[in-house]
DNA sequence: CTCAAATGTAAAGCTTGCTTGACTTTAATT
DNA sequence: AATTAAAGTCAAGCAAGCTTTACATTTGAG
C-alpha cells in the first residue's frame, strides 16, 4: 500500500510527532505508516481524511499488479 | 463505525460467504464486519471498495457524535 | 411442519497494528 | 566541529483483525 503522508505532511509543515499528536497515536506509528511498514486500521484512516480532508483512496492507493504488456 | 455491506450485499443477492470467497475471508468475518463487531483491516476496505466500485467513505462512515442540540 | 441453506455465535490461536522506552542517524544551524 | 530537532529503528508487550472448527438459530421453500 503506497501513500502520500509525507507529501500531505509536508505541505502543512508539520512534524511526525505533530501528526501523531493531531491523530492521537505515537510517533512511530506515523513514521512506521509513513515508511510503509504497515497499514494504518480503517479508524486511523479515517482520522488521516478528515484531518488532510481528502478521501482515503487520495492519500492511500493499493499498488496494484503493473500489467504485463 | 457504520457500513453498507449487508444492504450492498443484498442488491446483489450475495450470501456472507459469497462475499467471503470474492474478497478471500472467511465467512465469520464477513459476518462479524457485517454486524458492527469490529471494522476491517484497510486492505480489505479496498477489497470491498473495488467488488462494490464505491468509494471507503461511502460503504463505511463514522458514527459521529450527535449534536447535544 | 420439515429440511436445507443462510446466518449467528464462541473459543483458541496466529498475525498485524499500535504503545512505550530507549537508542541511533540525519540534517540544518551556528 | 558542536548542538539540537527531526526522523529512523528496535524490542517487548498489549489490542484488534482474522482463521478454523464447531455448534445453534433463523429463514424460506416445498
Amino acid at each position: 500500500m503506497n501513500n502520500r503522508l509525507k507529501e500531505l505532511r509536508a505541505q502543512r509543515r508539520w512534524t511526525q510527532a505533530d501528526l501523531a499528536d493531531k491523530l492521537e497515536v505515537s510517533r512511530q506509528t506515523v513514521n512506521a505508516i509513513e515508511k510503509g511498514k504497515y497499514d494504518p486500521s480503517l479508524p486511523l484512516a479515517f482520522k488521516l481524511a478528515r484531518l488532510f480532508d481528502s478521501p482515503i483512496e487520495s492519500i492511500f492507493q493499493e499498488e496494484t499488479l503493473e500489467p504485463s504488456r
